[in-house]
DNA sequence: TCGACACCCTCG
DNA sequence: GAGGGTGTCGAC
């Protein structure tokens, strides 16, 4: 692999090595190059001895900054005077093990990222910020022997110490959240008291605690995960790389072949770590692995704070957490003694980072397998092309689950013509009868409408005008239980008038139908019926969409109505019907993977109904009811559909059988993006086995007040277009009017894509 | 003459 | 990306 002149190839090395006088850093900064500082002479070091791989305090710029370093040397290609020198050193030991670290770097090597960003994303935002390299300690007090033996009223005259030490009174230990709620002196009476000696302060990690009420053994198969599971087995005895694709539909009980590889690799002493969607980390799936793997477990995702993200980074770090499960970034835990990485949903969006550092967390755990020599188990009801054709070739191994775990078969799907059905407020005749024999029923009925908002376009009859954004090229949606109107695209928000801003006209039509409105039509329909919206402005708000998410699987409403959100695994046992209210977005769309995107999201939302032993009953309503598409979904063909997929893409070299990569761009200025662009292009070295198309401005040209241009790239091999793009880059990077160019040009890499946007 | 602002450059 | 330096321009 070719070695980067921002990037020297980093070899960990022992810190008893020979005293070398120069510190290759990585900073946190967009610069995709490292800096070298001296490092001061052993009376001069502040903090132990550098070591690769430790943290950094370096001056730069104007700035002090954390950095970690890269290599060390005894001779900079940078003149000797000019260099600065290290502030201090942060830590005795390399904070990654050498084979995060290998993934690491290879992270910035495949996707042409800073390496200073790539370690900054990997790290805890504790330990970015230059805290030391210990674990979190919570503080607690005690009573001392001598403050048992003190009588109380020596505290008279200091009512809030007198409070305090009652409080030991009921309780042994106390700790600050204890005196959370409490008056805002508690800090000096403590001190007081440490002072006199009627307390102590201790401080210790907090532990992991085993699970109680657990019972691994309570768990039982049915035939066909029996034959999946030990299908598995072989592999995860060999400890070596390999990846399996468990393919299984919607209910037929992945989640316990996971749980019964997980069980087998812990009781050998070696961690596992779990990645799953965003969404899908709810407090159902955590009570399942607590019950039924009963090991000390983490968490990891973006709902913890910076102390429970430290604590449970040290506690995967330690060995103590024997399973990490966490969304995307959880990939970087350190895990030294790793067994097997679980991905569910791995066809799943959030997978793949969209900012900053854009990595795929599935390819990135896959690679990590493979460092680790593990094996590694993709699980999916709709896995992403990408995994399904390297199952069906033979490169992962294929695994299936055909059958509901419960013997409920599939439910039937039927489409609605919109055509012929005349549709109020996104409701047709048929789907409104449909809800009112299911509620008849005492059944729950869920329904997709992947709009939020009441109405996407506020239209003036008489004029013609539509209410637009003025920072972005799309119209603001009407939300009218708030009288605002907002983008949905930059977040701008402001009044809903009365009239027309060109004509004044108070003939304003609200066109088109979100999730708002439907809820509305439903509860003037049903008016008995409790209804229950999930959708990103009703779960605004900190564990509302887990709470709104366990309020609906626990039977607490009778209708569920939402976006995407409602789709991702979770269980709804009492769905008797699913409607889809408008599938066709996506079925024409410019993007590709749109049609893929699609069915995944109609087969997972039609996989939340009839499950425990009732047979589900889906309605989709589309205007293109004869599309082939839909051939598919009705029969719940996946393998089907896929390989009609995989034939347009393998004629079209699209992935996964050619490689993207592209080249984003924007500016306040129209047309400085594109001219970015077309420097950029040029910059390129000319292959024959590397396309590049010519700029072209985004879909959405202008967003949040900036205009948009983009540059794709593809190739049918891999090397050959990372080739180009890392020479490419240099290239541009010699470019003086692009340079100048970049100052007022935002800009950043995408290598595999996933949206065209 | 001052401050606001855009622009540009550097960062070891 | 952030911070600082410089240049431009309008207001006072």
């Amino acid at each position: 692999m070719p070695a980067f002149k921002w990037h020297p190839a980093a070899s960990q090395q022992s810190r008893h090595a020979v005293k070398q006088t120069i510190a290759t850093v990585a900073v946190p900064v967009p610069l995709r190059r490292t800096f070298d500082f001296k490092i001061p002479p052993d009376q001069a070091l502040r903090g132990p001895q550098p070591c690769v791989g430790a943290r950094v305090q370096v001056p730069f710029g104007a700035r002090e900054l954390i950095g970690v370093i890269i290599q060390l040397k005894d001779h900079s290609e940078y003149p000797e005077h000019k260099l600065k020198s290290l502030i201090k050193t942060l830590d005795p030991e390399p904070v990654f093990d050498p084979l995060l670290w290998s993934v690491l770097q290879w992270i910035s090597r495949y996707y042409i990222a800073p390496i200073g960003e790539v370690l900054d994303t990997a790290l805890p935002q504790v330990l970015r910020k230059g805290n030391p390299l210990a674990p979190p300690v919570v503080r607690s007090w005690r009573l001392t022997e001598h403050g048992r033996s003190c009588p109380i009223e020596e505290l008279e005259r200091a009512p809030l110490q007198l409070a305090i030490v009652k409080r030991f009174m009921h309780r042994e230990v106390l700790s600050p959240i204890d005196f959370k709620q409490g008056s805002s002196g508690w800090r000096q009476a403590l001190a007081s008291l440490v002072n006199k000696g009627w307390i102590e302060e201790q401080s210790s990690v907090p532990e992991l605690k085993e699970v109680a009420d657990s019972d691994p053994s309570q768990v039982s198969l049915n035939e066909q995960q029996r034959i999946v599971v030990q299908k598995l087995q072989p592999l995860l005895r060999a400890d070596r790389f390999s990846t399996s694709l468990l393919h299984g539909v919607t209910g037929s009980g992945k989640t316990e072949v996971y749980f019964a590889a997980m069980r087998q690799v812990i009781k050998h002493g070696r961690q596992v770590l779990m990645l799953v969607p965003e969404i899908g980390l709810t407090p159902q799936l955590l009570q399942r692995v607590k019950t039924q793997l009963g090991c000390p477990m983490v968490t990891m995702h973006s709902g913890l704070n910076p102390g429970e993200r430290h604590l449970a980074w040290w506690h995967a770090r330690q060995g103590s957490a024997k399973v990490v499960i966490g969304t995307r970034s959880a990939v970087f835990a350190p895990l030294q003694n790793l067994g097997l990485i679980v991905i569910d949903e791995e066809h799943d969006g959030s997978f793949k980072q969209q900012d900053g550092v854009r990595y795929q967390a599935r390819d990135v755990a896959i690679y990590r397998a493979k460092q680790h020599d593990i094996p590694i188990v993709l699980g999916s009801a709709t896995p992403s092309l990408e995994s399904y054709a390297n199952a069906r070739s033979g490169r992962y191994q294929y695994l299936t689950l055909t059958a509901r775990a419960t013997s409920t078969d599939m439910p039937e799907v039927e489409l609605l013509d919109l055509n012929r059905l005349p549709s109020i407020d996104g409701l047709s005749p048929t789907m409104t009868e449909a809800i009112e024999a299911t509620l008849n029923d005492g059944k729950q009925v869920m329904l997709f409408l992947n709009r939020r908002g009441y109405a996407p376009v506020l239209y003036c009859a008489d004029c013609g005008t539509t209410v637009k954004c003025h920072r972005c090229d799309s119209h603001l949606t009407l939300h009218r239980s708030i009288a605002r109107m907002r983008c949905h695209h930059c977040g701008f928000e402001g009044n809903t008038n009365k009239q027309c801003a060109s004509c004044n006209s108070e003939r304003l039509v609200e066109v088109g139908e979100g999730t708002q409105r439907v809820e509305e039509a439903l509860a003037q329909r049903f008016p008995a019926a409790r209804l229950l919206r999930i959708d990103r402005d009703s779960t605004r708000r900190k564990g509302e969409l887990a709470r709104l998410l366990e309020q609906a699987s626990a039977g607490d409403a009778d209708i569920l109505l939402g976006t995407q959100l409602l789709t991702k695994g979770h269980d709804f046992p009492a769905v008797a019907l699913v409607g889809i209210l408008n599938a066709d977005q996506g079925l024409y769309s410019t993007d590709f993977r749109a049609s893929e995107v699609l069915f995944q999201q109609l087969v997972q939302v039609s996989g939340r109904a009839g499950r425990r032993d009732q047979v589900g009953r889906v309605l989709i309503q589309t205007s293109f009811p004869d599309d082939p598409f839909f051939s598919w979904v009705i029969k719940h063909d996946f393998n089907g559909f896929a390989q009609h997929l995989l034939k347009q893409r393998q004629a079209c070299n699209y992935p996964p059988f050619g490689y993207f990569a592209l080249m984003r761009a924007d500016s306040t200025h129209q047309s400085r993006a594109l001219q970015f662009l077309r420097h950029a292009r040029a910059a390129m070295p000319c292959r024959d086995d590397v396309q590049i198309m010519d700029p072209i401005p985004a879909p959405m040209e202008r967003r949040a007040g900036r205009h948009r241009a983009q540059l794709l790239f593809s190739a049918s091999n891999r090397s050959a277009l990372h080739a180009t793009l890392v020479s490419g880059l240099e290239q541009l990077a010699n470019d003086a009017l692009a340079t100048k160019l970049a100052g007022s040009v935002r800009w950043n890499l995408d290598i595999d894509p996933i949206d065209h946007y």
